[in-house]
DNA sequence: GTCTATAGAATGATAGAC
DNA sequence: GTCTATCATTCTATAGAC
């Protein structure tokens, strides 16, 4: 079993860090630490990126790409909308949150952003915007988009979306900071479900109209 | 305007610190950096802290002191809900939340155990006990009394306090998210009184029964 | 692209005078 | 309780051989 070389020493410097920051924080984590973790000189590492604060900006701008994959534009939602059912459609929108679950990197990077929100504008700027504002703005499309259609109540979409979307954002951060230390999520899990549930009996046409 | 001398040092140290970190996070901030800003030398910290480590386990200690004179008992609830209507009710208990700003330690604390949840299992139990479990308990209590009571509907408690709870603790963060960079927070404090406005309109009772 | 060697600064902490 | 002086350690980063 022989470790990758070469072209690849990039990217394990690259995962490493993401692991280490996502526990200890950028300040708390050495080049040293870094590069013993990987199984390279500290030298070594200025071959791959300019220095340490490089690979936080490395580190942001995939987690950007990736999360932007993750919002579907508004052609995806009409078409999510005029195929499935409401509470499918409710439950894909969970799938969105639960990306995290799938893509290990990206659910240390929320944490990383989490750390760094206070001090650094790009995590703060990501905070706000990237798993906030947009995320937001797609679900409450979706919404609006379910009404239109007549698969929902005609609901006040901003009001519901707030509520779906920030009930859930507070348990992804409460799972993933269960997850860091290996504490059971079966609890929030199932909040999440039973909230989206709810959701749906609020948003759902009564079937005797 | 003398500065406050030999007693007061350790409280100026204590609350220099808790600003500092609360921005840059612990591994974020020298002693050097602390002791120039309190207006004296390293070694002097010495005399009321033995380190660093110790200034942060004297933040959190004060933390939950405080946090836990805020959660009210049963009897202070039961007293609350046979003296006021449901609406009034729900609008103190985010008075709860908004402790925070009364308080500008309390909030730089917050951020500091954000910061410091992944990899401090102090900060990880303040996260999700004191943050979390009790003060959630405490409103679902309130709901229950008020079901009881015959002030609100008998609404499934536990749900109800879900939604009212989680929606606000992930406005509560942006609020000081917001804060901490100076920008606006008109947008988030009006959706948090929507907010209880919304919950208020899911459990009262109807005039017309 | 990796290594050895090293520079130069910052770190947490201590000893001991006043 | 404050100071000066100092220490050992760790940090980011660079120079230059292979």
């Amino acid at each position: 079993m022989k470790r990758d070389n070469g072209k690849n020493t990039k990217q394990r410097i690259f995962e490493t860090a993401i692991d280490l920051f996502s526990r200890y924080g950028y300040n708390g984590v050495s080049i040293r630490l870094i590069t013993r973790k990987v199984g390279i000189k500290e030298s070594s590492l200025y071959n791959h990126f300019s220095g340490k604060s490089e690979i936080l900006s490395a580190i942001f701008d995939y987690y950007q790409e990736e999360i932007r994959k993750m919002i579907p534009t508004e052609k995806e939602i009409r078409n999510l909308v005029s195929s499935y059912p409401a509470d499918v459609i409710l439950e894909s929108m969970l799938s969105q949150s639960k990306y995290y679950g799938k893509n290990p990197l990206m659910e240390k990077i929320f944490r990383i952003v989490t750390i760094e929100q206070y001090h650094n504008k790009r995590a703060r700027d990501i905070m706000l915007i990237d798993m906030d504002e947009i995320p937001r703005r797609s679900i409450e499309k979706a919404f609006e988009i379910m009404v239109e259609n007549n698969l929902i109540k005609e609901v006040d979409t901003r009001q519901v979306t707030m509520q779906y979307f920030y009930v859930l954002q507070s348990l992804v951060a409460k799972l993933i900071t269960l997850k860091c230390f290996g504490m059971s999520t079966d609890k929030v899990e199932k909040s999440m479900y039973r909230h989206i549930g709810l959701i749906y009996e609020t948003v759902r046409k009564q079937e005797e109209e």
